[in-house]
DNA sequence: GTCTATAAGAAGATAGAC
DNA sequence: GTCTATCTTCTTATAGAC
């Protein structure tokens, strides 16, 4: 593997754990299998591995939502697909993207690192707020709204619906994040969650 | 006051912005107005102030579990309550509730400094799982169960029901601690999310 | 591009005067 | 209990050989 790319591979995993100011630059170089001088060839300083993790995440973020936008947001083809699946289908949709939020290496140490940061940084406070917020948010309300306009729903406010339907999966998420020993008790509450969800508001 | 004690009220302040590693026993120093060495003569280290914190949460932390075993958990009288005020005054309750814990001083950095640590430090994590997690699902089921009992909610599970009363709280509250100004429109979520709860689960 | 040696400085902690 | 001076260690970063 490309050097360069695996610094910032080790660097994200030990930022993800213990934050950037009790991450030494001696560390990061041990995990790649280097001395630490030989970093500064391919970075001039550590707050420049931070900036190049930085600078990966937004054109992931920014990749991801241009994606969104061509499939993802085409609510009508969703809803339309929602329409034709079971509460198991659903379940298990549900539990698929949970698990891939949660399991995902990228995805997880991410999420870790925006989690330990948030406070410092205003810019990785508001790409914390859109990925698990605003986005969701948005996504889930433009479904929702299609399924209430085609009667699969009851006729409640769709962005309070998303909420009421992201902000659990949410919060079993931060639980596992912390403590990966309840992920059966978490997937459990999870599935039982979108069948009282769905049972409650589908028409 | 105090400086031993003004000085935990610093630690934390500071640590709950950018996180242990990144604050300096110098920096501590100057927010109580002394300079570096006196701390010694309170603390024996950095670590030992951070321990001192920790000491502070938990006793925080018992006290009011205890607190909550003696009158908040007493359900019956509680859910008594709930069944004579109108939902406007529940509105009221929940704007309240989110209100104090978004800014009560101490426990916005509480929660702050447990948000910054709780991967490196399991203690930690657990204490932040039981006062975000455990300890709310817990009563709310409490209460949610009794007032299923009495008629007043349809008879569905009332653990789901908790976590989907409780998450969207507790998700408006993390965005609030990242994105101050995001205030107003959290709380006009939180009104709605009351409001269209009660609407959806009462009999 | 990696290494060893080392500079430069920061940060935690101690000594001892007041 | 607070201060100045200082020590020690750790950490980032550079120099220069290979």
């Amino acid at each position: 593997m490309d050097t360069k790319k695996k610094i910032l591979d080790v660097a994200l995993t030990l930022f993800s754990e213990k934050g950037y100011g009790n991450v030494y630059v001696g560390q990061i170089a041990e995990g790649v299998g280097i001395k630490a001088p030989s970093l500064y060839k391919h970075y001039k300083s550590k707050q420049d591995i931070f900036d190049a993790i930085l600078e990966e995440m937004r054109n992931r973020y920014n990749q991801q939502t241009s994606l969104l936008n061509i499939t993802g947001s085409d609510f009508q083809s969703d809803s339309q697909f929602y329409n034709n699946i079971s509460e198991d289908e659903l379940v298990k949709i549900g539990i698929g993207l949970f698990s891939f939020f949660l399991h995902d290496e990228y995805e997880c140490k991410f999420r870790k690192m925006l989690t330990i940061e948030q406070f410092s940084n205003k810019e990785l406070a508001k790409l914390f707020s859109n990925q698990y917020f605003n986005e969701p948010q948005k996504y889930q309300t433009g479904l929702l709204q299609m399924l209430i306009m085609q009667g699969l729903m009851k006729n409640e406010d769709a962005n309070i619906m998303a909420l009421q339907f992201f902000a659990p999966i949410y919060l079993l998420m931060t639980v596992c994040d912390r403590e990966p020993q309840r992920e059966p008790e978490a997937l459990n509450m999870l599935e039982k969650h979108i069948r009282q969800f769905n049972r409650m508001y589908k028409e």
